[in-house]
DNA sequence: ACTTATTTTTAGGCAAATCTAAAAATTTGT
DNA sequence: ACAAATTTTTAGATTTGCCTAAAAATAAGT
């Protein structure tokens, strides 16, 4: 498996996550950022080894084997995330980007050593869930703060964008993983909503609020 | 910088160590395990990139900059293979086409930041030198068995040899990195040595002799 | 239904890194 | 010194991953 292929079977993998659709050419392209026709030509490629389905203009789907593998490349990432966070302190906003590139170190027994020195976590440092060696996900129930009642009191376990920018946009606004968030109310004129936290009382965007995710206690 | 242009660097580099001698294609080609007219083309697009002198038929050397840029390749290498031993748990004969891998990830802040986790380490487990991030290199003064005189007590402190077969075996004779060996005797005949370590008594050939690097005490 | 817009595929090309085989330069041996 | 051996370079192909532009298929709008 080459480093191009392991990213298109990642892409492609977090295009259909529990659905199991097909995930069409231009989706690919738009998240691998590159054009359609080179989207082709993987799929061509990726269907020949099968690792997925694929049919002219029916778009791809993962086949058993293609999940497997691109599982362990995001079991992988997500294990160097947290060893970037947890051992080395990098904030955790600029581990994506290197573990884009540590996923790809070819070797079980690293892993598995990393694993083992990391004890063993469940989640990444933005709350994504590790799968385990068999590709398999144990995700936890956590509903986005724009989903959740006014009055519920609720833990932070996750973000859905992991983008640097709002991830430092919550740092600044003292927002993090494990912290206790409570709805105090959600205003109808643009939906955003008011929480209550650490004893500060604050307005958060829609948008904001669609981004956090809660596990309600 | 390409993966591939920057094993070449550092395959110049070793090749040429303290030397400002030229490196010949050809000895090159041998280190990478790759076609001397593939080099040939290699070292075209070094020279154009200013990180190594070539004229035709000469061999090749580097420039400055493609010595601090190889010796940078270096010091990730080893700091790498430092944590797989130290952190990791890794046997030393298995750490080496790990890092031959995690050399490549591009980012100063890693290894910075590995390389204060680590303690600011000065040689990696096979004894070799860390470069400092300005490639600076200080190398410790060090002599084979083979060259040390007879009566001379040193510390393991390096190893000539580091191919996975060398370091196993000089673990079934539990010589590691560290232990003090007495030279008892050399033998004319075929140049083997007669060592004492932990108490016991024993024999190494002319070849171990070479490949094992005492720091005489 | 049929015209238009969008998506996807094909065709043809390019750059990087490699290879084989042949040609050119250098080195070695007598 | 000069023929033979060796080393190095060139020429021409191949593979992988990507691109643009044009053609083909599908989806949408009226
Ligand atoms: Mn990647
Ligand atoms: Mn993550
Ligand atoms: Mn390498
Ligand atoms: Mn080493």
């Amino acid at each position: 498996m080459t480093l191009s292929e392991e990213d298109y079977l990642k892409a492609i993998f977090h295009l259909s996550r529990d659905k199991e659709e097909q995930v069409a050419t231009n989706a690919i392209a738009g998240r691998m950022e590159t054009k359609a026709s080179s989207v082709t030509d993987m799929l061509k490629k990726l269907s020949e080894k099968g690792l997925v389905t694929y049919k002219k203009y029916q778009g791809a789907a993962l086949t058993a084997k293609g999940r497997l593998l691109a599982a362990r490349i995001v079991r992988r990432h997500r294990l160097w995330e947290v060893f970037l966070v947890e051992k080395l302190q990098f904030p955790w906003d600029e581990v994506h980007d290197i573990a884009e590139e540590l996923e790809h170190i070819k070797s079980e027994k690293l892993i598995e050593k990393l694993d083992d020195y990391l004890d063993h976590p469940r989640f990444d440092p933005h709350g994504d869930p590790i799968p385990d060696k068999d590709g398999v996900i144990k995700s936890m129930e956590k509903v986005p703060i724009a989903s959740a009642m006014e009055g519920d009191t609720g833990l932070v376990v996750g973000v859905k964008n992991s983008s640097s920018e709002f991830l430092q946009y919550l740092d600044k606004m003292k927002i993090a993983l494990g912290q206790e968030i409570r709805i105090v109310r959600r205003e109808p004129f643009d939906n955003s909503v008011e929480i209550q936290t650490q004893g500060r009382k604050f307005n958060i965007s829609a948008m904001t609020a669609n981004n956090i995710y809660l596990k309600i206690i």
